[in-house]
DNA sequence: GAGCATACCTACTCGTGCGTAAGGTTACGC
DNA sequence: GCGTAACCTTACGCACGAGTAGGTATGCTC
């Protein structure tokens, strides 16, 4: 106990705040590798160079911690592609802003996007907090085709256009799976791949053009 | 003990088959309700109307349970699909039969899919069986396109090709995962709306239309 | 350089739930 | 009608990990 004192160089004695992103930031980092469960608070505060009545401390029960690191980055996932797509762009090149915000951010993030996407997924708790920030996204997706179908003249359903969009940021989720799991890929070809599928199939079905069997 | 015995009337003796069913779709629901980690032994052995060392004898641990639940479910649905989609068919008959399957086995087994599709995702050591199902699924439906391509003349790179059948394959899961969670949602439906944003999209890049930027 | 707040630690308690040991009961062959 | 094998039970051991109690060092203010 003394030893240990007087063998260490002294410790670091850091502000909160400080602290605070560096637990942040291990428990990212584990929750993403080891999964909410078999992520152990021993473990985060092991990494984050800290003990576990600090992090209880600072952050609050493992729940509260993961919550947290849920709102850190799906915050600034958001605030990347919402900076990106401007508003008084034509469809197309907000969408394509968008997703190369998007896919640049997970190539950047791959943790955090496994925490987000992979993680909260699974267990009810989280599950509503990520919804929320799923539903704004497909909410604004939606209005984008929305916009744009008005634009020429026709008009869709209300569950339609959200289903299309639904499927769009599902598609470019899975997309985002991929890269985080390709390490050697590129997150600007990604998004170019993904604006092709996307905004082809997209501007055929805006055109009013649908698949034979039950036009509806 | 023995009041126990006498005032139940004498307890169905049955045989191992149909106890591991009983066992797995009780299994099966649990885990999808409450996800692997909370899902406990007692419970799955006690909605199965058994004890839980006849779960440990029949399945083995919950690990092992977890992925026999996995394996019948995953199975049960490549076969639905397989079924489906017969191989001599045009591409786009093969696509929307496939994807009704799909949407069908996904409307009528909700817990399955949830279990297959939201848990298995985040832990480890399920991931994997579960990349190898989806990349089959992926593999085939980059089958596909490339047949169409090869038809209509064209060539694209084998990962272009396995990256838009990934982004079909996510968009399909997608709306799956949508269809899950609206009960008065309809699977056929859903299905059109699908059919519609993969074909056009797709056939619009089977020609050979990309989306300016970067045409590559 | 005393006092106080804040950062930080070691070392516990205690619930929960996996997996098992040891024994009872029913069917079925001979 | 009796053994034996498969079915099924209650009741426990034990590890692991969330959360806490209580104490120590350090810097800041006056």
């Amino acid at each position: 106990m003394l030893a240990r004192v007087s063998s260490t160089p002294t410790f670091k004695r850091l502000p909160r705040a400080v602290r605070e992103q560096q637990m942040l930031d291990a428990a990212v980092k584990v929750f993403s590798r080891r999964g909410f469960h078999a992520a152990s608070m021993d473990e985060i505060a092991d990494d984050a160079g800290i003990s576990k009545p600090m992090v209880y401390a600072y952050l609050g029960t493992k729940e509260e911690l993961f919550v947290a690191c849920l709102h850190r980055e799906g915050t600034r996932m958001m605030e990347a592609i919402a900076g990106a797509a401007a508003p008084d762009l034509p469809a197309d090149e907000r969408l394509w802003r968008g997703l190369r915000a998007f896919f640049g951010f997970v190539g950047a993030h791959r943790d955090g996007w496994a925490v987000l996407y992979r993680q909260a997924r699974g267990s009810q708790p989280f599950a509503a907090e990520l919804a929320t920030m799923r539903g704004r996204v497909v909410e604004v997706v939606a209005g984008m085709l929305d916009h744009a179908l008005r634009a020429s003249g026709r008009e869709v359903g209300a569950t339609d256009l959200e289903v299309v969009a639904y499927a769009l940021v599902g598609a470019s989720e899975s997309l985002a799976d991929w890269l985080a799991d390709h390490p050697e890929a590129d997150a600007e070809k990604t998004a170019t791949r993904m604006m092709n599928v996307a905004w082809l199939g997209a501007d055929q079905l805006l055109r009013g053009v649908t698949w034979p069997p039950l036009a509806e």
